[in-house]
DNA sequence: CTGAAAGCGCTTACAG
DNA sequence: CTGAAAGCGCTTACAG
């Protein structure tokens, strides 16, 4: 390995000050009220010319606070690539940002079922965490019981201290998009989604059921498809409405990937989207103004969730009780594009 | 704030053991041959049921390495989330999986022009850095000049001293759709993108001009429109291409977005896609799979040029002559779809 | 094979 | 307002 160039440290510019360390660490720390105007003055200007930069990992270890979170993505398996899920990198870009805006550091670490999270986490002495979990997965709730520090995750039904959880109003989600498909007067609506098992998707479902009931439109089991959400499974849920046959005139979903499917399939069963089958996504990517027609999506603000999320949590970093546990509910909205035709 | 429970350190260990630092840090190290057998099953044992974790601030301050890579995101401004972009955010991914497959760690960072880069990667002592610019800014120059650690980039025509540069073949990347468009009888192919003044994008901008002319076709002014290879400006190009009506059947485009952009604008404009105008993208991102028709696109896998850098990257970081400059080029193909129609 | 000493770059009490 | 001392948790020479 090639040698690096003497860095400066505190010592270097208190010497050049002429004055101890003491004194520039709070110079640099901004406790004014403990230097005079001059002296700090002074140290600023030579820390300026020496292009001085504190180490972090120096002050880490004295501190006890490393001004680092991490955030914790997962995967499941190692061929898989998270980040390629838009719902995921949006999240990541925001909650940079709101970290960075604080003066927090993002390490990022992506974890299969067997990685040891908490070991990560511990041997950087992380001020919090972010779990990045659409649905918070068993495997981690060993770590949980035995949180270090205050974390956040999302879409959970979990109550624990330290823990900030925000989430959606998923249920209001579906019944969003539930209602928005009735008052364009169809009552034979599909919704897809292996529901069962699952606190997130069992949300949205009872948002559907909930729509019906509300409007006097039986529930229907064969109306329920019990698809994964993905784009496979909407492309099976599309292929399998377009040859029942059994009425079906709109569909309503949990993903927009898998909505993208149902088009597909339903489209290679010989419908044409929307005359003959509407459709609405759930998540409102960016995709859905790429798709043939434009897909109408429930919206839940990613951003706005992770940001949330990070504010809470660097707040909670800093306040005296760090066990009391935090639950957020956003809102959600429908946007409205080509993918529903009207009956009336 | 709330008083964290005592960590155990090495100090812990060493006494429970009844051996010295020394001598549990060889262990942890793997330094076997400075420790006996038994002494180190001994050892191991205690950190096992300890759960003991190094404090790895503190051995980066020793060991004047911090095993941490910084990965620098740019953005156009604060409003915006490059994460978004499906190229970034695969890059990402790709990266923290090599990465911690490797025993290094990611500190992500977006940065738009005014912040100083150098500054965060002094604060972690970083041993190498990844800009994951797919143009190289002119703001970081000043940086780049006076590396303290190895760093890689991508599609530059930088060569410098520590530079890692991975790049696709990106003239061959349009040589083989424009190649591809002819072989299914056009001859009327448009290019699109503000290629003048950036170096990827030109190079593109010449794979175009080299097919054309190993084929015999006449190049036309005409038929380059210097749009942004954005949706929006997609959008623009395929309107103007719809209303110009001078003969055009095709489009090579330098981006899957501006194809999309593409395909809508000319739809507007009363074409079919792929009947009246076919199209190619360039990326191959998820979304081609998407889109009705589904798109043909150029493939210039992502991931692997994700790997390919932060494999040199890590290499280099151990490696003794840090400052040969290193440029691959990795080769690119054409990803079949639906986009294209044949004129014969 | 094992250990005592010194030091990495910073901050936290504690004195003055 | 300023500073000398001790320590954060680890590793690197250097002795034995």
């Amino acid at each position: 390995m090639v040698k690096d160039m003497e860095k400066t440290t505190l010592k270097d510019i208190a010497d050049k000050a002429g004055v101890s360390m003491m004194t520039v660490s709070n110079v640099i720390n901004g406790k004014n009220n403990r230097v005079s105007a001059q002296t700090a003055e002074k140290i600023n200007r030579i820390i300026q010319e020496c292009g001085y930069v504190p180490n972090l990992s120096a002050r880490s270890l004295t501190k006890k606070t490393s001004n680092i979170i991490g955030v914790i993505v997962p995967m499941e398996s190692y061929e898989e690539n998270s980040f390629e899920d838009p719902y995921i990198s949006t999240m990541i870009g925001t909650i940079e940002q709101e970290l960075c805006r604080n003066g927090y550091y993002m390490m990022l670490r992506s974890v299969v079922k067997e990685t040891d999270v908490s070991h990560f986490l511990r041997n950087w002495n992380v001020d919090g965490i972010i779990f990045l979990f659409p649905n918070f997965p068993d495997y981690a709730r060993e770590f949980i019981d035995k949180p270090s520090c205050p974390f956040a995750v999302f879409d959970s039904h979990l109550k624990m201290p330290k823990l900030i959880n925000v989430k959606s109003d998923d249920r209001k989600g579906l019944y969003l998009s539930t209602k928005y498909i009735i008052n364009h007067g169809h009552s034979h609506i599909a919704f897809i989604a292996n529901y069962e098992g699952n606190y997130l998707l069992t949300e949205r479902f009872l948002g559907y059921c909930q729509a019906l009931k509300e409007c006097g439109i039986p529930f229907r089991q064969e109306y329920v498809l019990t698809e994964i959400p993905s784009y496979e499974g909407g492309l099976a849920a599309g292929k399998k409405i377009a040859a029942m046959n059994n009425g079906i005139t709109a569909v309503v979903t949990t993903a927009d990937i898998c909505a993208i499917g149902v088009m597909e399939g339903a489209r290679l069963g010989g419908l044409r989207i929307p005359m003959d089958l509407s459709i609405v996504g759930y998540d409102d990517l960016n995709l859905c103004r790429f798709t043939t027609p434009k897909l109408t999506s429930v919206s839940q603000n990613v951003s706005q969730k992770a940001r949330v999320a990070t504010r809470l949590l660097l707040d909670k970093i800093l306040s005296d009780n760090q066990d009391e546990p935090c639950l957020i509910t956003l809102d959600v909205d429908i946007v409205e594009r080509q993918s529903v035709i009207s009956l009336f």
